[in-house]
RNA sequence: GCCGGAGUGGCGGAAUGGCAGACGCAGCGGACUUAAAAUCCGCGGCCCGCAAGGGCGUCAGGGUUCGAAUCCCUGCUCCGGCACCA
């Protein structure tokens, strides 16, 4: 039994876990030997480009970017103990609003303001002992970094994919013109300050997205989430059908003849067009408009445009709108139908005009009730009176409804109905096959100055002119003036604005539009393999050796503005001959969220920000890391609670006992130093071995599944089994010893500095010299070690768990049946039944007795 | 409304067709200590029972199966996305 005597003396013997004393230092020294610089050109091993979100420079470094840099950091030394030459760089998307707000606010520049919080991110993160390739940082707001998107722009224009337009832009009162993406919910609120959007008719500049559509709805060759996919598939909305002519009808106040053009995706309800609707700002209103009508539909033109600028009710609302006092001409029977304009139709989808069929859309059966309008039923599932009267519009929903009221079309399946139609009329040249897409042009133009300057000059002769490449970058001002209102400080900056004309040489003025944010982060991980390159944005031998992205984590917040911007420029990219590939980024995660304690987004306003320098402080960086990855899956999330971490501190501190500590015996423990019941020193030492390579086993395929949780788990269990042999014979054993180093080699990219620090002290108690425990390879799994020569089988009786057998190994299914069947407590439950069926499952893992 | 995802002890979660609740937190009991903290050992879904044991149990209801947290159908709740897209 326990001399107390020696366990005293034993427990005061080792020193304490102190991580404030351990990881500083290992940082310094990881940092000093360049361990996590990554030789981009001459390193031979087989390259791993590791990618997270580079962060918004924010300032305040809370326990979300933590929860998002932890276990890629863990993946980053995972992959490079698999011999992998890992690039795991950082930057700082560093131009924005909230840099300019704290401008306004606090006087000062933005560049200030951001470079401090820069200087603060980079020291926080240096103390997560994150293994950033640090030479290799970018910082988007730097001029050698937005030169870059100057440039690319340039070849954008060269190659048709960039525009400027006049448009009906969203516009935020506050932030000026935001993308169709910024805009969100029913209400239409500014994505940034949730003020309302409005409508406005401005030139602005677009890139060509939609050139891409269907490029981009391919996702082959890359292996993204579902949820994702689906998203930027819904976002850009294809949807297939026909673009078909009516003509207008003549009347005493106009010819006729005119086409109105509607985009339908289904043809085959062509013959219940009872009447059209336009959208008030369709082109052809003033021409159409019946004089009796005009006051009534310039005035609702008027509120149209009025709405569209305030808020936008819930899409229940009732649906309203006027005729115009003119007709239209069905194509396919030659019915004259009336024509109304309602907001309800929208310019910027299809042709902003429709056939209305009531009787099979929704909206346009809200709008006959409403004014009194046919509804017409032209498709039915076989035995529905053609003229049966319908309280709803009736939505087919398969290819088995037939087409009734449609003269010789009729009993036709509806699809092969809407096919025949169509090629009628595309015979007659009244028609034609389309597909039309939700999505629209990327619109880049911003009005503010914290961006990068969109190098085009306007001059009265020579109209819009690209700034040369020679004269890039177009330099943000020094200086910034923002007379203490948001408007964009360039409009003011006569400096900034007069330029000589590069064509002419005539006085010329600047365009004033900063590039929308969104544009910096679309080739980010392209610059960090060069960030210093002053010849081209992306050095053609490094891309090519190592892009596309491996493996990119990131949240799904992202999922249809960044992603999609950035498979987008990575297409545009390769067509203007930058790059070989066309897909960015060839496996991503989505990492869930870490909420504060109230369940809302962290935020500095909310009040319900966890700072991570306080439990650092307290327990250490490793601690903070594992217990990040072992709160819940990591693609979960969730409220923030520190309830728990002490358990996570607990196990390094265990594991610090075993390593350093191995003969210990705990007062505490009845059992300390006595083998388990029934065990040997033999079974035991070959026992713990087999714990060890089976965990070995297990926590490798967690990691390569993202399943950091289980991992630890897993690991926590190893080290309650060494704990049961700690102070016995098995204690110091070989097979003791394996365990403990494979248990450190498995914990070293989750917890690096404990595991650095206790690998060192043993290295140095053997005598031998220090090598880093993050070079060394990953272990690998002995395969005689996890065989076992029994295992114990679970017995159910009509499916319920009554009984265990121990079986040897390679017992067969009868012999498994006969052993189960000779057990007493069997016996006793089948009380002189005969099983009507033995089920051995899963090739012996569990057995069934099915008895009646 | 449409499209995704989820619902398991007091809590975070594990098990994705085969022993429900791994691992951890909180809790309870014990050891050590003058004491507390720390540490160590043990217990731990709910109900009945001193116990052995039995019954119930993965949002609700139904189904498939020898066997369902897991698959299918219906409904409820929560989270995310889209929202008059013809």
């Amino acid at each position: 039994m326990t001399d107390t005597a020696e366990t005293a003396e034993t427990r005061t013997r080792i020193e304490r876990y102190d991580p404030t004393a351990i990881e500083p230092r290992w940082q310094a020294r990881w940092a000093e030997l360049g361990l996590h610089d990554t030789d981009l050109t001459g390193d031979p091993r087989p390259k791993y480009y590791l990618l997270t979100m580079y962060p918004y420079p924010s300032g305040d470094l809370h326990i979300g970017h933590w929860y998002i840099v932890t276990p890629s950091d863990a993946l980053a030394r995972y992959r490079r103990m698999h011999g992998y030459n890992v690039f795991f760089p950082i930057g700082f998307d560093a131009f924005g609003l909230p840099a300019e707000n704290a401008a306004i606010k606090n006087g000062g520049h933005p560049f200030t303001w951001t470079m401090s919080n820069i200087e603060t991110m980079r020291r926080q993160f240096r103390s997560m002992g994150a293994t950033f390739a640090w030479n290799q940082e970018v910082v988007t707001a730097d001029p050698g970094y937005y030169r870059w998107n100057q440039w690319l722009f340039l070849r954008f224009l060269e190659a048709g994919l960039a525009y400027r337009a006049m448009s009906a832009v969203d516009w935020c009162p506050n932030d000026g013109t935001l993308a169709r993406e910024q805009v969100e919910g029913t209400e239409r609120r500014c994505w940034r300050c949730h003020a309302l959007v409005e409508k406005r008719d401005l030139e602005q500049w677009f890139l060509r997205t939609t050139k891409y559509v269907d490029e981009l709805l391919d996702f082959t060759g890359i292996d993204w989430p579902e949820p994702v996919r689906i998203m930027q598939i819904n976002w850009i909305g294809r949807s297939e059908g026909a673009e078909i002519d009516f003509d207008t009808a003549p009347d005493q106040h106009q010819p006729g003849g005119d086409q109105i053009r509607v985009f339908t995706t289904r043809p085959d309800t062509l013959f219940g067009a009872t009447f059209m609707v336009l959208a008030p700002e369709h082109p052809l209103v003033p021409k159409l408009t019946h004089p009796d009508r005009r006051a009534e539909v310039d005035g609702y033109v008027e509120q149209a445009r009025r709405e569209t600028e305030i808020e936008r009710l819930s899409t229940d609302r009732a649906k309203t709108g006027v005729a115009l006092g003119a007709q239209a001409i069905n194509p396919v029977n030659g019915e004259q139908i009336p024509i109304f304009i309602a907001d309800y139709v929208l310019s910027g989808y299809g042709t902003g005009a429709i056939m209305a069929v009531p009787a099979h859309d929704e909206r346009d059966f809200e709008f006959a009730r409403r004014f009194g309008l046919e509804i017409r039923r032209v498709v039915a599932t076989p035995g529905t009176e053609a003229d049966a009267p319908m309280d709803d519009a009736y939505i087919a929903h398969a290819a088995d409804e037939r087409l009734v009221n449609s003269g010789r079309f009729d009993g036709m399946l509806a699809d092969a109905g809407g096919k025949a139609i169509v090629e009628w009329l595309t015979g007659q040249g009244r028609a034609e096959p389309k597909v039309t897409y939700r999505l629209r042009d990327w619109l880049i133009s911003r009005q503010r100055y914290w961006g990068t300057p969109i190098p085009v000059i306007y001059c009265e002769r020579d109209g819009i002119v690209p700034v040369p490449d020679d004269q890039l970058p177009v330099r943000l001002p020094e200086t910034v003036d923002y007379a203490g209102s948001g408007d964009n400080p360039l409009n003011h900056d006569e400096a900034f604005l007069r330029v000589d004309c590069p064509r002419c040489g005539q006085p010329a003025r600047r365009e004033t539009d900063t590039m929308d944010t969104f544009i910096d982060s679309s080739w980010y991980w392209y610059r960090y393999l060069s960030p210093d390159d002053d010849a081209a944005p992306v050095d053609p031998a490094m891309a090519e050796r190592w892009t596309p992205v491996e493996q990119y984590t990131g949240g799904a917040e992202h999922a249809v503005m960044h992603l999609l911007y950035s498979r987008f420029f990575t297409k545009a990219m390769a067509d203007c001959g930058l790059i070989e590939h066309r897909e960015p980024f060839l496996r991503l995660f989505n990492q869930g969220q870490i909420l504060g304690a109230d369940g809302e987004r962290m935020s500095k306003s909310r009040g319900n920000v966890q700072d991570p320098d306080e439990l650092v402080h307290r327990y250490g960086a490793d601690t903070v890391r594992l217990f990040l990855m072992f709160m819940g899956p990591w693609d979960q999330g969730g409220p923030w609670s520190p309830t728990g971490i002490g358990g996570v501190h607990r196990f390094l501190n265990r594991v610090w006992t075993l390593v350093l500590d191995a003969h210990g015996r705990e007062p505490g423990d009845p059992e300390a130093g006595s083998l388990p019941a029934g065990e040997d020193a033999d079974a035991g030492r070959a026992a713990l071995r087999a714990a060890a390579h089976r965990t070995l086993r297990d926590v490798s395929v967690d990691y390569d599944g993202f399943r950091f949780n289980t991992m630890i788990a897993k690991l926590m269990e190893l080290a309650n089994t060494l704990f049961r042999y700690r102070g016995t014979e098995v204690a110091g054993s070989a097979e003791w010893d394996e365990t403990i180093r494979l248990l450190l080699l498995m914990l070293a990219p989750a917890a690096p500095h404990i595991s650095e620090e206790l690998w060192s002290r043993r290295l140095d108690a053997a005598g031998q010299p220090w090598v880093s425990i993050h070079a060394q390879a990953w272990p690998e799994v002995d395969p005689s070690a996890v065989v076992e020569s029994t295992r114990e089988i679970p017995v159910q009786v009509n499916g319920k768990l009554r009984d265990r057998i121990v079986v040897p190994i390679d017992a067969s299914p009868d012999e498994i049946e006969a052993a189960v069947l000779a057990r007493e407590r069997i016996v006793a439950i089948l009380d002189g039944r005969t099983p009507d069926r033995v089920v051995v499952a899963g090739g012996g893992r569990l057995v069934n007795l099915v008895v009646r």
